[in-house]
DNA sequence: CCTAATTACTTCAAGCCTAAAATATTTATC
DNA sequence: GATAAATATTTTAGGCTTGAAGTAATTAGG
């Protein structure tokens, strides 16, 4: 294997782990101080960038998931109370997921208390650092999409 | 928030972005063109790297994951002939995982490839970037042993 | 020795996840 | 208008994951 090889390998298995680690951090605080998981967070994450609620399909697409899945997080959630499914007028086929006010609040704490973790977590790392990081893989992901488009053309 | 703290937040959620695609993509490589699955592929790799096999809680412990996650997957791997159980000499309630000579035929061709996969996703990465990349994660990651240590005393 | 605590592993219940099949509805074509 | 194709969602089967409970064996303290 060539050294360029092995250094995008050794990067690999690096970022894996580091995330890995942190997410598996995150789930535990999402589970013993919120009471809640990592994926209903995300879903509940979405609707709260979306007012006026997301259809179930447009919900796993934004997220990536497959269709079956947001079905069974948005039925727990709804159990909870936190979400609520409302008919799009004109398609009986389609569903409107949104948060209802008691999920808005929940929400809204459980946001500020992930950024303050974060914050934390991340203390070791300069406004610089950070930024520099985050356009190294902002630039890997376009290129990333850009391949994926020649790829499907 | 801070300006700081937002950078950092940024930072996290694009490193959970670029990861989890990747990740994903390697979920259905593994799938469609290796008929297995990460976590079995995360088995079969740590187990080549303890050619005498590792116990069922060692096992657990380099992969950070529980002991009942790790029986469920070597009973499948052990099923289609690819592990195999080894009792403990001395230690009756103890099992040492080990690869059969078909998983580590089979392994070898899957790491293989797997390498080859991550080398080319990460085409767009020098050798420079991929070692300075990896070496601030690695200091991070040091970096947060150390304070678990210390809160661990 | 004997009993209590610990250790190694498995089982269980519940949630997450996917691809594929099933259901219901809408849209397009004749 | 009838029917075929497409769309939106749910259901299903099977694997992954956890924490907690259960089983068996070992070790430690008396």
């Amino acid at each position: 294997m060539s050294n360029v090889a092995k250094d995008r390998v050794r990067l690999w298995l690096r970022l894996l782990k580091v995330v890995r680690g942190l997410e598996q951090e995150l789930r535990d605080t999402l589970r013993r101080e919120h009471n809640t998981t990592l994926p209903r967070f995300d879903v509940m994450s979405a609707l709260s960038r979306h007012p006026e609620g997301l259809k179930m399909s447009q919900l796993s697409g934004v997220l990536r998931v497959s269709n079956g899945n947001v079905t069974g997080i948005a039925d727990r959630l709804s159990e909870e109370g936190l979400v609520e499914r409302i008919p799009v007028p004109g398609d009986r086929r389609a569903m409107m997921l949104r948060l209802t006010p008691a999920g808005t609040a929940q929400f809204a704490r459980q946001a500020q208390a992930h950024e303050d973790w974060i914050n934390e977590k991340l203390r070791g790392i300069s406004s610089e650092e950070a930024r520099a990081m985050a356009a190294r893989l902002q630039a890997f992901a376009a290129q990333t999409e850009e391949k994926e488009k020649a790829n499907a053309q």
